[in-house]
DNA sequence: CAGTATCCAGCTAGATACTG
DNA sequence: CAGTATCTAGCTGGATACTG
């Protein structure tokens, strides 16, 4: 029974984890977060330039970010249409997984230098 | 100057979040890691078989987790040599990172759930 | 036993050209 | 403008066999 809730509690662990990061890994997610949060929402061509990113990549990881509910993207009814891209307020809940990266990735930069 | 200094934080800091993310990244490295916490130091063979990953692979991800301090490596003068590894103390460091990412995780998939 | 060598499949990311 | 289609290089992970 005991071995039976470990396993279940481990796996619901490890989906978790595995869940943020394929949220947060990749060349390219946070980057993309990191602008549309700075910088504020921007349409597609925008981001596609100030990031460096080609559009195919570009649209794939909109894509995904917004099933992640990390974007919005919005249409307008202009002629050519224009898209508009920004970053959610939930995203912003991934802040804290972010700093806790920052704060360890920074301290570790010291401990391996400190060999 | 502002941005300057602005530029240099911010790849700084993302620096460190790649450092973290190499770190935790990749199929293997959060499992190794929590069978050495769980179950203990273990040798080569056993952990083989335990995380059921050939010895390329464990051995090339055993390696990159030294580098970083996370695992220890420590060979017996038996014949035939044993190496026996373990999560050492400073990859506890790492719970703070893993904790906040379990944590947003499952919150997640409430949230992408509740449609 | 503790790895390394070789070979290979699949995925990720990019360049480039094209479409509504 | 906002993407999609096509093609391609390089990386990640794996099976298997081999060595000291």
């Amino acid at each position: 029974m005991e071995n039976k809730h470990d396993q279940e509690d481990c796996s619901h662990t490890h989906l978790a984890i595995q869940d943020t990061l394929y949220v947060v890994s990749g060349k390219w997610k946070l980057v993309i977060l990191s602008i549309l949060v700075n910088d504020g929402a921007m349409r597609f061509g925008e981001l596609s330039r100030k990031a460096g990113i080609s559009p195919r990549i570009l649209s794939k990881e909109l894509q995904e970010m917004e099933m992640n509910k990390l974007v919005s993207r919005t249409v307008s009814n202009t002629r050519p249409i224009t898209v508009t891209y920004g970053a959610t307020e939930y995203a912003d809940t991934l802040k804290e997984v972010i700093d806790a990266m920052i704060k360890w990735g920074k301290n570790h930069r010291k401990a391996i230098a400190a060999n």
